[in-house]
DNA sequence: GTGAAAGCGCTAACAA
DNA sequence: TTGTTAGCGCTTTCAC
């Protein structure tokens, strides 16, 4: 098979069908003042030649390319997909395609996608922060070139950004009362990166639920995770274990730390819920394959990734100022067997 | 903030330091025939006035975009997620973007991505099929057009495709061998969708495994999947149970699939692995967070990934044909509790 | 070491 | 309803 001929154009259709190229075009594209007779001719033809838009040049002379450009973090577990997959569906019927970039939570993969997709002209950037990233001066780069830019999960604290998120502090404010109402009373929280909204607010959720059932605050109850994963909420849940008095619950930041907090409570020979009661964040499917089941909090990816969309969709409109609007998601608290108490693992 | 100011071209540059467009082009590009001085006068203004590249105008006139487009049937789970990490790891120093793309295992969004591909001119293709594809026409407009085309995990039975696949005979056969070893006589088997290659590999692998260990192979302890899904595999594991004598072992051709069936088992009062062992396929994460753990392949998705992108840079060098070249990784058995008898749960 | 000029394939005024 | 024309911003000969 031989390589690289060169593609048809709608050069060649026009000189093919004695029209010019300005018909072709319009002709392709659907236009209301173009014959039926005539759109039908180049159809056929352009079928037929197997011809294929350029898109490059269409994009370049419109100045539009009809590309959103999206920055995760990354696509492990199923939250960001989740969002992905919202993303997606809204855009392509808003006409407009994706391009998926993962930051693997490194602010300099996240500068170069920007970047990348600065370069590529895309309509449009949503993007959920890396843990890494202190610094905005690539974000201030989008909106300086007019290119509308909507954060969701994670977005910095920045002046009239605007974003999805969902309500952090109030899944770790009911996670947290549920605990409590569980007769929990020595409940450790184990954050994450430092700098992130949602580690915040988590932690401002739990902190003040404690405080408004009258419980202490205990700073050394609360561990740091230098990630999501497992390993992190393992080694963390030793160190608490280690400690002279050992925690009756801990509220872990992610799914996959609590995970690893519950095996290490496990393997130190305490039950769960019935001695420590476990709780994460973000209804990780596996949530309902271990036992016990995982008490978590509902994100809404697939929501928070249409929220997005729409916000993107009505920054496009816009043509003076950036609103800074939020969307706020409800989040749901899925109590299961790792926290309920006087009931056994199921 | 101003919406669309006019972004500075090369022009604006070559104006303020009054040389040629050339000139600037060569500078940015950082050709050897441009004065070092030159050089770093260009990238200083560039800088100063946040000048960027438009890739659409490069990418039109030089016939290259450096983009890649790789299509995944979905990015749950850690499989294709690994892949594409793979993938952009090594693309990415090779001087590639990527564009990710979900078909979400509908040949339609194969077909519409392939033509959004096709006309954002990516220097090439890499796919995973959905499992719903069964007309390659797609495909083979890919490689008319002189675009190179590497499939991975997921390849169509056509001459002279290039990919990159794990041997999944080899890793269903020495997987099935494990459960006779462990004393198994009634292995059942949950077959993934039928027309894709993993499926058929994973089947047979099982099926001569059985034969060439004097069990005879029988078609009712075959169930197929309708995807990877959990539910899928509880719903087969019931329909086994119901049969009147019981198997005393699963083999699923998903880690998912093999989750609902453990489940299933367990509902049923059986023990695992004393009464029917279980074993999935894919060494997803979770199959060390469920109790008991679970036995599965390591697919080694991240080198799968790499190996594409080798694929792809190879074709990107040969100018005339295709060579049907294939990569064929070894797979990795991992024994865990689910399926090793004589051992408790751990 | 630098410049002039010709496009890449398409869209969008403006004409006819 | 269709044609003419001027670019979009860049790369790339070919000159000098």
């Amino acid at each position: 098979m031989a390589k690289a001929p060169k593609r048809t154009s709608i050069i060649d259709l026009a000189e093919q069908l004695g029209l010019s190229i300005s018909t072709i075009s319009r002709a392709l594209n659907n236009a209301s003042d173009v014959s039926e007779a005539t759109k039908a001719q180049v159809r056929e033809l352009a079928e037929q030649l197997n011809y294929q838009p350029n898109s490059l040049a269409a994009s370049l002379r419109s100045g539009r390319s009809h590309m959103l450009g999206v920055i995760v973090p990354h696509i492990n577990g199923a939250f960001f997909p989740a969002v992905v997959h919202g993303i997606e569906r809204l855009a392509s019927t808003a006409g407009f395609n994706v391009m998926i970039c993962q930051s693997s939570e490194e602010v300099g993969r996240e500068q170069q996608h920007i970047t990348a997709l600065l370069k590529a002209r895309v309509d449009g950037v949503l993007v959920s922060m890396s843990s890494t990233t202190h610094d905005f001066a690539h974000f201030e780069q989008v909106r300086r070139k007019g290119v509308p830019l909507v954060f969701f999960d994670r977005m910095p604290e920045l002046p009239a950004v605007c974003g999805v998120v969902v309500d952090d502090y109030r899944g770790a404010y009911e996670l947290t009362s549920h605990l409590i109402g569980q007769g929990c009373q020595r409940i450790a929280h184990l954050a994450g990166p430092p700098h992130l909204n949602i580690t915040f607010h988590r932690h401002r959720g739990y902190r003040e639920a404690l405080l408004a059932h009258g419980l202490p605050y205990d700073e050394r109850l609360v561990v740091p995770l230098p990630n999501s994963r497992l390993e992190g909420g393992a080694a963390a849940m030793r160190q608490l274990l280690a400690q002279s008095r050992h925690p009756d619950a801990v509220f872990a930041a992610y799914d996959f730390a609590a995970i690893g907090a519950l095996q290490v409570v496990e393997e130190h020979g305490l039950q769960v819920p019935q001695q420590v009661a476990v709780a994460g964040f973000s209804n990780e499917p596996f949530t309902t394959m271990v036992r016990p089941q995982l008490t978590s909090v509902n994100q809404h990816g697939e929501l928070m990734g249409e929220a997005a969309v729409q916000l993107f969709l009505q920054l496009l409109k816009r043509t003076d100022t950036f609103t800074g609007q939020r969307i706020v998601l409800k989040p749901k608290v899925m109590i299961r067997e790792s926290s309920r108490r006087g009931q056994g693992r199921g």
